[in-house]
DNA sequence: CATGAATGAGGATTCATTCAT
DNA sequence: AATGAATGAATCCTCATTCAT
């Protein structure tokens, strides 16, 4: 692992653990095992830090949420795949939904771009109108489908946090998956 | 309105507006028209002015959410009642609802106790359990009913901020209701 | 015991054990059990606060040192009798004996007009003379032997903070007291 | 001369001036010549810089006071090296010899360890034990004469302070160490 | 006399950032 | 590229003192 690497790893970890105004620089390089200047080298400055760790982590996210996509015909498969990859990602990489969560609700948040903010939803918008064309989902909005279909994802990623036994459950996946399923499919 | 009243009011507006940590206390007490000195009379030190506006803010919104609840009979008309009225309170009193926001995903919200974070859920188990109990519910976990709601009022308030012009139909609210409901009804 | 000498026992009480500059004056008045504003009432700053009980606990200390030696007849007898009640004074009024150290040893001291400095010395000079006239003490200046006797007489005290077991001990302030008087007696 | 030394040697000076609480940490740092910041990279608060420095002091004592010893035969030659060197060093260190003492008298003496209390006592005890088997010195406590002996020296240079003239006068600390001889040894 | 809320200057400490090596 | 000493602005908090009641 380079230094940049070392870097962000380490603020990740205490980034997550501290929040951001409460952890020093200096602290991640110590934690990355750099010097303080080298911090400085590879991030201009910490908002850059932040931003930049934002940056991997939100691609990291969509990388692993859209697998196996392609291979799924139904829409219903499609939005399977893609709820379970969500919420898996969330789960094994509680740290990095964690410190997205701390992110999006910060001030750091105002500094996104409108284009940054609607990627994802760009990347779903078709197989949703899809959905709604095809008469399998309800015809509202597509950006409130959108919508509610990620707090969704989160209240279960919050519950499943709260109930880590379950996390091993495949029976509560389906069971959870029916519960959203009813919420958005057209009746 | 007394000092304190004033030193809360101010912290709220800023809080919100730039961060908890890039708030200065002197902003807050310039803000709230008193002297430095003057706010840590009232609140011993930074963190204890945050905490307690937290805890003022939930009760104002847990006073306002259970209005009305007492004149309703069926489930559905206690549910609709209470969804309704958190939606109205999260629009109404924006600032307040990005505080709770910023505050529950900060490291702050790891000092509340375990008590302070179950309040919410034990207003509403008793209903939830009759909803149950008469086959109005899903029968699923009281707090996974719970969970769905909460993040789901979550959704269309995010959804009202970024449409604003939604806010007065009625209409929306009613489908919004319905999807909702779609969500944790019996089939 | 009226308000000022409730403050000036809560002060004596505070500062020694806390120190001049940590002990805040809104902690005397709480211990005094009087409000801040009362203290500002008596005492015009904190620093007439802290001369004054000097003064006072000085006063104390003169007036008992000197019990007594109206009916001693010889020099030795005279010197024996203010060496016993300076120790005396100081054992039993510890908290008044450290407070009057550490003002010595602060930049109060710097205060104290020479006058104050030398009120001692001349209580005593006329007793030294004589017994140096008598040639009973040694023939060195007057304020040598004062200075001498002073410091035997901390170096004693100190002592018996550390061994507190000989405090009650007759023996051991012969012995002392003997030493002493080897030091200043002519040979 | 590097910082750290810069910074204590501005610190002896204006603490032992002004007072420990009634320095600034900044005016230290401008003292020295050094930003602000500079202070708290060598030393992590302020009380430990004070600390430090009576540590550095105390050294710096015990080296001057031990010079020469090793030359000496007889005990009264060995008490009189150590009395004069200890005379010395007050007189010529002046600011240190202050510093120690108003040290000794604040609430910073109770941070020391008893090992640090006993350091200077264990160094002569051997001394004093020979002096007492050799039937020199008088058959009390070691400690008690260890007591004596460090107060009649404080007499002395405070005595001298009063008297500066007496700096360099050689027959009054003949005079004065046969004083205090007088003091210790047996008749 | 007594109170205690209110003040605001002052001080210890932190920390992002720079820069000479 | 890497270091870490040095910087000084920024911030939380303290506390002697005032004053309206």
């Amino acid at each position: 692992m380079d230094k940049r690497a070392k870097i962000l790893a380490a603020a990740l970890k205490l980034l997550v653990e501290q929040g951001f105004h409460s952890t020093p620089t200096s602290a991640i390089a110590k934690a990355a095992g750099v010097a303080n200047g080298t911090l400085f080298h590879y991030f201009k400055t910490k908002d850059e830090l932040i931003l930049g760790l934002y940056a991997d982590i939100k691609k990291d996210s969509l990388r692993k949420i859209l697998q196996g996509i392609e291979g799924q015909q139904s829409v219903k498969a499609k939005v399977k795949t893609i709820w379970y990859n969500s919420i898996n990602w969330s789960i094994t990489e509680k740290e990095k939904h964690n410190f997205k969560q701390q992110f999006m609700h910060s001030p750091y948040a105002t500094q996104l771009s409108q284009e940054d903010l609607e990627e994802e939803l760009k990347l779903f918008s078709d197989m949703i109108k899809e959905g709604i064309e095809k008469k399998i989902l309800k015809d509202i909005p597509i950006d409130l489908i959108y919508h509610i279909t990620h707090y969704q994802m989160l209240a279960i990623v919050s519950y499943l946090n709260l109930n880590p036994h379950l996390i091993e459950d495949a029976d509560f996946y389906e069971l959870a998956f029916e519960l959203f399923w009813d919420n958005i499919k057209r009746v």
